[in-house]
DNA sequence: CGATTGACTTCTC
DNA sequence: CGAGAAGCCAATC
């Protein structure tokens, strides 16, 4: 079964171009993918696909920096997946976007 | 077909 | 800074 909407497929896309050491934030992707209020379609993607896509769901964090994850489990993997990426969280649980936010294209060219 | 539900976001207080 | 409410969208019931 293929990918059913244009959506769906920027997101994938986008969610694979993610580089390590790097995350983004649900509502970013939705933004890039056209859908600037389509946060919560990305997390379904995440959820529903991410295995069988090998997405890199651990970059994707909530706009404040924090891990968006409920279940304390998938918390504790999501924190130590990115800390192998040398992402560094401080104690409050909090990643420092201006420093590790993915930027797609060439908009970062300074920095 | 209306109600419920999220790994969201933004605004108020 | 924390808690609540409201907005938003698609999948599921």
């Amino acid at each position: 079964m293929a990918i059913e909407n244009e959506f769906t497929r920027h997101c994938l896309r986008l969610l694979k171009s993610i580089p390590k050491g790097k995350v983004a934030a649900y509502g970013q992707i939705a933004a890039y993918a056209g859908n600037p209020l389509g946060a919560r379609q990305v997390v379904r993607i995440l959820c529903a696909m991410s295995a069988k896509h090998d997405l890199p769901w651990h970059r994707v964090v909530n706009r404040e920096g924090r891990i968006a994850l409920k279940d304390a489990v998938g918390r504790s993997a999501q924190r130590r997946l990115l800390h192998k990426e040398g992402i560094k969280i401080d104690r409050t649980g909090k990643i420092d976007l201006g420093r590790y936010q993915w930027r797609p294209r060439r908009l970062r060219l300074n920095e």
